[in-house]
RNA sequence: GGUCCCUUCGUCUAUCGGUUAGGACAUAAGGUUUUCAUCCUUAAAAGAGGGGUUCGAUUCCCCUAGGGACCGCCA
């Protein structure tokens, strides 16, 4: 059997999207379930819009979600030789020819054909060139000499057998007039070059496919097998675009999403085993195959992408957690610098009340921070009856040597009983007091996490 | 407009002709946690429409409708 080797082709034009990680993924998938190959091409022919800093960028996304790719990064420019020498060669087996068409004739053909209502589709004029005279003043662009009748078929491991008129395919450009390679050349003899057994990408490459094994065909090589994956939808279901909010990957790192949380998340997304919706990574790796790919373009649910988060930050260990933690803060928060041990400590119940890395950071701030601001609305919440409670609870509290859970419910009780309230009418005013808002981590944890001496600082604020 | 593709709860999906059409997220209602964004239980929620084929169709075929992708000397 031949050996499996994938391959993610990015072009460094923009950020990395989120489609994108997930054709990177399943690429990297499948390579892994097939203990192949999984390489990293840089389509960066697009001189003008080809940015250094995006390469960095997506190797870094890539990386971030667990993505390593074999050998070093392809870089698409520094074959351009080797494409041309196939544009010539093609030529030389006259599957290819020049056509010295002005960029105004081709236009021209193309208004007409819209006020026509008829799809454009080149003339193939240059196709025969016995009767023309080749103009002195334009430079030729080479075009492929496509197939003009006939079917030809494609055996789509996601979409099936995909079928089509060859009358629907034009002779496609393959080298510009300033002898640079077009990307269904570049791509092309990159794939067969670099060996990929198998293409996965977006079906909005489906029609290319047609072209690109009519060039492996002139070529005489080994035509890869093709998995068309349905692309993402935008919520309005349009192909989801760099304008779609979060539709980066950058988007989620920024709010606190898992690594993990991610990969999982995305692996679901148009893809299924059964009614398993937790995968570990080894677990990706073991059941990831092209059957389970679904036909039907998907919708992005944030929802899910948090609740998946949300059990991911349930499920890391403490350690792990704080790691990702730092990381997150370092670059999007404040650098925790003197606080981790008790961050690290509070953890453990800190995990409990977040779906997001954002949210243990806002959690935990009450243990960061000297001062604790409290909003207006909460301020209002303490009225004169919970800050008697807040003294009394102070005077109770000072008197304890050994400060434990077993201890303050003691006090807590008491002034429950004594005031003629609830849990609530103590425990409200005390995290307002103590936390700055209404919400967070349990009473006792947040008392047993502080220094005596800020809680009582914390309590005295209020009065 | 042409070519190709898609269509199961709001969303992601299971079902390889026979199921009370299952799960997860979100939603709602209860219940724990003497507070809370945790946790538990329950509920509501789907086969686009119409024809076939079949003893039987969500599942196979056709048509219609709706949606999408592509139609660059961009990748």
């Amino acid at each position: 059997m031949k050996k499996v080797a994938t391959r993610f082709a990015p072009s460094p034009t923009g950020p990395l999207h989120i489609g994108g990680v997930r054709t990177a993924l399943f690429n990297w998938l499948y390579s892994k379930n097939n203990k192949g190959k999984f390489y990293l091409r840089i389509e960066d022919t697009d001189k003008e819009r080809s940015k250094e800093e995006y390469k960095k960028q997506i190797i870094k996304s890539l990386q971030w979600i667990g993505i390593k790719h074999d050998n070093e990064e392809y870089i698409q420019s520094e074959k351009i030789n080797e494409h041309r020498k196939v544009a010539e060669q093609l030529l030389k087996k006259d599957f290819a020819y020049k056509c010295y068409c002005s960029e105004e004739e081709i236009n021209e053909q193309k208004n007409i054909a819209k006020k026509k209502g008829i799809p454009f589709i080149y003339n193939r004029k240059w196709r025969n060139s016995e009767n023309l005279t080749i103009p002195n003043n334009v430079k030729p662009v080479i075009r492929f000499k496509s197939k003009i009748s006939g079917n030809s078929v494609i055996k789509d491991l996601v979409q099936g057998e995909i079928n089509i008129s060859n009358s629907t395919i034009e002779d496609f450009v393959i080298l510009r007039n300033d002898g640079s390679p077009t990307y269904q050349l570049s791509a092309t003899v990159d794939d067969h070059l670099m060996d990929i057994s198998h293409v996965i990408r977006g079906d909005d490459h489906k029609i290319n496919a047609f072209k690109q094994k009519q060039i492996y065909e002139a070529m005489n090589w080994n035509i890869p097998e093709f998995a068309h994956i349905p692309l993402i939808h935008s919520n309005e279901g349009k192909k989801l675009s760099k304008r779609d909010k979060a539709s980066t990957i950058e988007d989620y790192i920024k709010i606190g999403i898992l690594p993990d949380a991610l990969r999982n998340y995305l692996l679901r997304l148009g893809w299924s085993h059964k009614d398993k919706e937790i995968f570990n990574l080894d677990e990706s790796i073991k059941y990831f195959n092209t059957t389970g790919i679904g036909k039907s373009p998907s919708k992005l649910d944030i929802n899910r992408i948090l609740s998946m988060n949300e059990y991911y930050i349930k499920n890391t260990n403490e350690n792990d957690l704080y790691n990702n933690l730092e990381i997150y803060c370092e670059i999007y928060k404040d650098k925790i610098d003197n606080k981790n041990k008790e961050i690290k400590k509070s953890l453990t119940f800190l995990k409990n009340k977040a779906k997001t890395l954002e949210d243990i950071y806002i959690n935990s701030q009450y243990l960061i921070r000297e001062k604790i601001e409290i909003s207006q609305e909460d301020m209002g919440l303490l009225d004169d009856v919970s800050k008697n409670i807040l003294a009394n609870f102070l005077k109770e509290f000072q008197k304890i040597a050994d400060i434990n859970k077993e201890n303050l419910e003691k006090i807590i009780n008491n002034l429950i009983k004594d005031n003629n309230t609830n849990f609530k009418g103590v425990g409200q005013p005390l995290r307002i007091a103590l936390v700055g808002s209404k919400f967070g981590p349990g009473i006792y944890d947040i008392i047993l996490s502080l220094d005596k001496k800020d809680v009582v600082k914390r309590l005295k604020a209020i009065s």
